[in-house]
DNA sequence: GGCCAAAAATTGGTCAAGCCACTGGACAGA
DNA sequence: TCTGTCCAGTGGCTTGACCAATTTTTGGCC
């Protein structure tokens, strides 16, 4: 389940794996072209192709020459079925549990070549121009927090923990909520986290994960509340032309 | 290469996927360089590379980055991930780091229903005769505990903590050391926990929690100390050294 | 307007060449 | 003998190009 630095085109078909399974890409439909996919995740089209390749020996995904590639199931093959859905707003009180004391740890142990991974990740977070892209920089820079902790137990548990996240439907579409509302990866959070991390100050570490969960949680309810309000919005637009028709 | 029969790396993958099952290639060995490959099969890098990214996806090879690519199979896994054996030591640390934040949690939700079914369990683990027994109601507390929090996620995280302790071969040997130095589940220190948990004190809870870890990994040291365990030793001493300084 | 064939655009398939980062072992110096 | 440095080899990734299959558009014809 590791799955942070990992090779790139790994965390490309993850990428698109996710989206897959989301149903952003239902099953039938064509993936955009490899071109476009490689402009939309920045990568070169040599590894999206070898994502692709990926996609298709787990039995997601068809390829016609000349056609382009299409979606042929929403999960991997023989995958009896993922369970544990969890809620979103639990799998983050998870995270808002777990993450900081990780983060203390990883405060603690750090060696100055993972600062500098971590450096690089912030620039990716930053520098991302679509929300997957920066999106799975954000969740890179997660795990090499929790790499750093050098504890395999701790660093499985994290990851476990973004999986679940994939995984969940729940998640998933506030995820995309929040996305649709313009809220993405916080930078300057990520940044005094790196900050902390930098001085090697295990308090000032855990806190500051610990705000930054806190802001995403406070995402999460804003983004609740907007989907309520259109939701609302769309029952008085109903109301409103039923009896509008009427007049 | 000619005689299309489908892809290039298709082929390539077939041809290289028979050399492993024949044996020519075998386990542990290592492949030729993607280079050396492709001046041999007559094709370019990229298509090697595609071949063996499907191998990969397929569990047969392995590829290291600067080393080469290697055999770990002869035929395709189903896919099974590894059995993880964690460290006896951090596998504590992680207890540690989530354990007492869980039990806060608790403090804060627990029904009176849930606080005399912790009181029965600890009854258990102090009138268990066998260590076997009295081990066992402790697991059964602590996995109580996480069902309080009302977090499906973290009740999860917690027994797959307890999971992996059983399934840790060192784990279950420093156990048994534990267990000859008489050794066991320290009855007061339950106590304590489920006392700040009756007054539904987080702040207290966490502590507690905290404490009692703290106590089990002093036993841990007094176990090891009591003498070695000749194939896990020399494991077991690195890890507890690295340990020891944040003691 | 409707139909069909040719042309153009699109898409995957493959190749070539190059630069980078990492690994591992050889080699020189202490 | 040991240690640290260096370098050749290896995989990782990119750019740019051309080919082949397919789809879409075009334009002439009826």
């Amino acid at each position: 389940m590791k799955a942070p630095g990992g090779r790139l085109y790994e965390r490309v078909a993850a990428i698109l794996s996710d989206q897959i399974a989301s149903g952003e890409y239902g099953v039938g439909t064509r993936l955009p072209s490899e071109r476009e996919l490689a402009a939309q995740l920045e990568v070169s089209r040599p590894t999206i192709r070898e994502a692709i390749i990926a996609l298709e020996v787990d039995g997601l995904v068809e390829v016609r020459k000349g056609a382009g590639v299409f979606v042929i199931a929403d999960s991997p093959t023989g995958g009896a079925a993922s369970p544990a859905d969890f809620g979103a707003f639990e799998l983050l009180e998870a995270r808002m549990a777990i993450e900081p004391e990780v983060c203390a740890i990883a405060a603690a142990r750090l060696t100055d070549q993972q600062l500098d991974e971590l450096g690089g990740l912030l620039s990716e977070i930053n520098a991302g121009k679509t929300f997957a892209v920066s999106e799975d920089a954000d969740r890179r820079f997660h795990l090499a927090i929790a790499g750093a902790a050098e504890n395999s137990v701790l660093a499985h548990m994290v990851e476990s923990l973004w999986d679940m996240r994939t995984r969940s439907p729940q998640s998933r579409l506030l995820s995309e909520k929040a996305h649709e509302a313009g809220i993405g990866p916080d930078v300057d959070e990520h940044a005094l986290i790196l900050d902390a991390l930098r001085q090697r100050d295990p308090r000032a570490a855990r806190s500051a994960m610990r705000n930054h969960l806190k802001r995403v949680l406070h995402s999460m309810f804003q983004a609740t509340e907007v989907r309520e309000v259109e939701a609302a919005r769309a029952r008085v637009e109903r109301e409103r032309s039923r009896y509008a028709s009427g007049l």
